[in-house]
Parts: structure tokens; C-alpha cells; sequence
DNA sequence: TGAATAGTGTCTTTCAGACAATATGCC
DNA sequence: GGCATATTGTCTGAAAGACACTATTCA
């Protein structure tokens, strides 16, 4: 016997084939005492209670993935409004005990003035982790993390990503900060602010930044619609 | 009334939560008559009949992602074992009018010759179509389209995805045309051969490939270990 | 020997990377 | 003046890019 081929929405049957379950998971860097942070979130529920993973959550039938992620992130860690990008999809069938769960991975970043984090009811704490010291993870979270930790490095040479994890105004040895931190290697300070000066994407605020019994240093903010992604390249220190 | 927090996998519900569908799609692209190509099948069922779409279809309970675009890909057009890699994942509510259905996007290269391609139940259909001339296309999947053309010119910058394009045995002359049919511009001949070699990535094979009244070509192969994408650069024509 | 493609080297320019002295503010 | 960080330019080496002639085969 042959079902008949549907021909509109109303003769689709959308249960005849069993489905998995999806979600998203979001990697949110910044920086925070000189060190590069994820935050985590304990479970509180099983499965994996009382480790720590990654903030996330099913997608809802009528959000986008991208919504999803950006929801969640609020809803459980109280991070909002901050730049997200799609990283990758894992789906293992194993990867979760519950049920086959695919989960969309999402990596943000933001700078850490300004967040205050909070607890939703499906985890206990939240807090910041160093990426180079990480506590036991649950599920494959810890692959996802490694995942984003390349993306977000090889994302640095091309796009002007480091600035979301600076204030609005910044210093140049802030900004030299952001990419030693997230390469983990110190950068010739002459050297950096000649690459960054040829771009053009910084706008002198005419305003001095003190902190401390020492020359007070120059406030810049990045002009968005300066930079150019095909003309200019971007900077480059560490090449994958 | 509060429902128990479930403690295993016998006490959690699968179908506490209504779920979306998850597909694969996979761009194929293949290089023949000096042009790049996409694999497209003609649907043969409702939504889009009679348009022209991806291969591609729903993933299933017990296998991965990579599995599943790898089956849907054998199955639909005949082309099994083939580089492939995901690209990026596809879900706005309505981008399907069946149900919410969730896309995989998959890219996969291969070289023209041994592909015998063959029509599935669901396709009346499978042809090649140069991506610079597409027809008109169910879905998003145009945009699917665009975006792993886009992957595909920034991975043949750093990684040794042209040879998927060639045979085994190839000339030099036959490798420089790859780069310059996927970037859609010509390249000089003596700067390619000089990058090439430097790269020590080619075996030769001491043959040559003769096809019409000239000087006969050199043949070589792709040694992979030899490949060291942190220590060299890769092959950069067009930076993005 | 003419037609067609294979194969080869030099020069110039650009950019990354190494490197150190002066400037400015606070105490 | 001492301390701490900010700010600035030159030189060198490597690699990208422009560019043209000789070699080999077949008809």
C-alpha cells in the first residue's frame, strides 16, 4: 500500500517521522582581570546535576535559532543585547541522555561592565570561568568551548570583533589587550598601533583616560562603517 | 501544581515539548566543462514540486549529522564518498511550509569523472548547474547556495580543498584552472607554479598527460601528510 | 615549421616583524 | 626628580605581484 503524495499543508502529516529534540548553546566570552572568560551556568536538574555547562535551552516552534540563542542567554544568565554569531551544530545521536537533542552552538561576546548575571530556576549559580581553567563540563560542552575558542581567535584577524569586548570608548593599549589576551602572547606595541592606525576605523574622542601616577592615554571609539572587510585586510598576528 | 524534576532517562518526557523537524542539505559542487557546478535535483513532490532544490532530507533518530547528509547525498543523486563538510545551520520558522523545519547545510566537492548520477523516488530529476547561471530554486536554499560559495573560496585560501576537484593524478596546469574557475579570475602562471612548490604538497609522478599537439604536461600528486596548514599558509588569491 | 600548451627566473613593491628613545602625568 | 605608562619611526627580511621567453610535442 502506498500513501497518497500530499499536496498542500493540510495533508502533510507532520508526525510521520519521529524527531529530535533542538537547542541552542551559547559560548559568551569577555574579558574580566586580564583572562578570557566563559560563563557557565550549574545545573540544577538532570542530567549532568551539579556540573557546570553551558547556558542554553530547547528552540521554540516559532523563533529563530539566533532568537533562541539570544532568549536563553538572557533568560538564564541575564546577558542581553550582545553580539552572537552561529558557530556549529553538533549532533552526536548520543550526546544527551535524555533524548536525541541537536544543539546549534552560538558564540557571543561582550564587555563585562554593565552585566549583572543572575540565576533562573534551571541552574543554581552562574559565574565567569577562565577558558584555560575550566571546571568539569557536562555533556560535550567542553568541545563546543574548544570549538568557539578557535573561532573567536581566527574571527579576530578578519573582522572587527574585538571591540565588543571594549567599553564604547577605549584605549589603544586596551584594544592591544583584547588580542593578547585572546592569543595568549604579548604583541610589539609600535607594531600593533601602525596596523591599527592604517585602517582608519578609529575616531579620537579628544578625551584622556587616568588611572594611576602616569601619562594619561588617548580615548578612541571604532567607526563601524569605516571598516572594510574585502578592501583592507584585517589584522593579523596569529595565523591558523 | 509542579511537575517532579525527572532524575533519568525512564522518568524524563521526550514529548513534553513540541519539536521541529531537522534536515540536511547538501551543496556539492564539481568542476566540468570549465565551469563551477552545483548538484540540484527536480522535486518531484509537494512544497516546490516541479522546482528545482538541494539534495537533502530529514535526519534520523539514531544517526549523526555527517551521516545523514552523507546518506540523503548517496541516496538522492548517486554521489557517495565525498569531501564534505557542515556549513551552517538554517531555521527561521516559515523557510519550510510543511512544518518548522530545521536545515544542516552541508557542502561536499568532488571531481566530475566516476560520478554517475541517478534519479531517487523523490527526485524526477538530478542535473549539474553552474552556479553563476542557477534556476529558479524551492526554499532558502539560494541562499544556501550563496553562502557555501562563499565558504568554498575562503577554504581554498588555507585549506587543500581544491584537490577534491582533481583526480588522483593531475597536471599543474589543471590545478591553477581550479582556483581560477572557483575564484572566477585568471591567475599568472609562473607566481602560481612558485607558491605551489614551496608548498611541497606534490608528488611527482614521472608521467605526463598528453592531449593534443603540444608539449605533454607533467602529472602529480596531493601527498596530505605533507600539508601543515599552521606552519604554511595555504594558497591566498583573493583575501576576503 | 607552425600551432599549441608546458615550463621557467628576475625585479619591484608591500608588509610583517624586530627594535628603543622621548613624552606626560602623578607623587 | 622618580616612577609608571603613553606615544612615536626606522630598518630589514620575506613574500606577493608584474612581467616574457624557451621547450616540447604533433600535424
Amino acid at each position: 500500500m502506498v500513501d497518497k503524495e500530499p499536496e498542500s499543508k493540510e495533508e502533510y502529516d507532520v508526525n510521520k517521522f519521529e524527531r529530535p529534540s533542538v537547542t541552542t548553546d551559547v559560548v559568551i566570552f569577555t574579558i574580566k582581570n586580564d583572562d578570557l572568560k566563559v560563563l557557565l551556568i550549574k545545573r540544577g536538574v538532570w542530567p549532568f546535576k551539579d556540573m557546570w555547562a553551558l547556558p542554553g535551552g530547547f528552540v521554540g516552534m516559532k523563533e529563530s535559532l539566533d532568537d533562541a540563542a539570544k532568549r536563553e542567554l538572557c533568560e538564564e544568565t541575564g546577558v542581553c543585547n550582545v553580539y552572537l554569531e552561529q558557530l556549529y551544530t553538533f549532533g552526536e545521536p548520543k550526546r544527551d541522555p535524555r533524548t536525541r537533542v541537536i544543539t546549534v552552538a552560538y558564540m557571543a561576546v561582550t564587555n563585562q561592565s554593565n552585566i549583572k548575571l543572575r540565576a533562573s530556576s534551571d541552574a543554581t549559580e552562574v559565574d565567569w570561568y577562565s577558558v584555560y581553567n575550566l571546571p568539569k563540563l557536562g555533556f560535550d560542552h567542553a568541545k563546543i568551548i574548544d570549538y568557539a575558542l578557535t573561532r573567536l581567535r581566527y574571527k579576530l584577524e578578519y573582522k572587527p570583533v574585538a571591540f565588543e569586548f571594549l567599553p564604547p570608548k577605549f584605549t589603544l593599549t586596551e584594544l592591544q589587550k583584547v588580542y593578547e589576551i585572546v592569543y595568549n602572547k604579548t604583541i610589539d606595541k609600535r607594531n600593533f598601533r601602525k596596523k591599527v592606525n592604517e585602517l582608519n576605523v578609529l575616531k579620537d574622542m579628544n578625551e584622556t583616560k587616568m588611572e594611576g601616577a602616569h601619562r594619561p592615554a588617548k580615548l578612541y571609539s571604532f567607526i563601524k562603517e569605516n571598516f572594510k572587510s574585502v578592501e583592507n585586510k584585517w589584522i593579523v598576528f596569529v595565523p591558523f
